[in-house]
DNA sequence: TGTCATTGAATGACGCGTCATCTACCTTGG
DNA sequence: CCAAGGTAGATGACGCGTCATTCAATGACA
């Protein structure tokens, strides 16, 4: 029905302004601050936050909706700034763990007070 | 604080959560259905619902979180798809006013349709 | 053990959005 | 009327994400 339809748009409209204009900021705030974009956040937020299990990524991909190239994409950008090293894993040699360097370490934890900043400027 | 921390970053993950889930699922049913994505269902729905003013180009730009520049690379697309198309205005040869087709009318009507059905079907 | 299917990850072509820039046109001040 | 500045929109280089494909390693089963 109408109203429901128009309601339903509304919510749609809110939940995209939200993300872009959070997003957006984030991205910018972590970009000019850090160098870094949403995407290599995230995925330092992931492996920060369980440091101590294995063989990542393959589990990266599936707490995060980006496709496993662009985790593999977006892992070479992160090694590639010395934030974090792809381990072999001794029990798979497919797989692949990963473990930030002091250096990812150290920036994962300032960006993450900026992200938790911008979060909080940012929502209701 | 911790806790307030926590309650943002949750509160963003589902914000996230929902605009990824939804938007991709908007997104591959029109793709599939009516072969355009959602930004070219965004650009036609806007200048339907404001059919009657002119001069829409300049006004899309400020009713979207679009670039000016993507805003016509979609524009481009619908036009080349015999979508909608481009006149421009007497009194200001810079502007450019759009209007949807009878083919671009047509298509609107069905794939907003769709759209709202993802969308009940997404959200809440 | 040898074959065949499967899985973790990397890669290349491609599409799209962004930024910076460009072109045409309009406006204002002298 | 002309010059300088501003504005609408287009365009090209670039970065990133996706899809499809590829490769190596593994598992399953005869």
């Amino acid at each position: 029905m109408a109203t429901t339809d128009r309601q339903l748009v509304e919510q749609w409209r809110s939940i995209q302004d939200a993300y872009f204009r959070t997003s957006c900021a984030i991205d910018r705030a972590l970009e000019s601050k850090f160098d870094i974009g949403l995407n290599e956040f995230e995925i330092l937020d992931l492996v920060a936050e369980s440091s101590d299990t294995a063989c990542r990524m393959k589990a990266l991909g599936e707490r995060t909706p980006m496709t496993q190239s662009a985790v593999s994409k977006v892992v070479d950008r992160l090694e590639k700034a010395g934030l974090l090293a792809r381990h072999s894993c001794a029990d798979d040699r497919r797989s692949l763990f990963l473990e930030l360097t002091e250096a990812g370490r150290k920036l994962h934890k300032q960006a993450a007070v900026e992200h938790r900043a911008v979060l909080k400027e940012n929502l209701s």
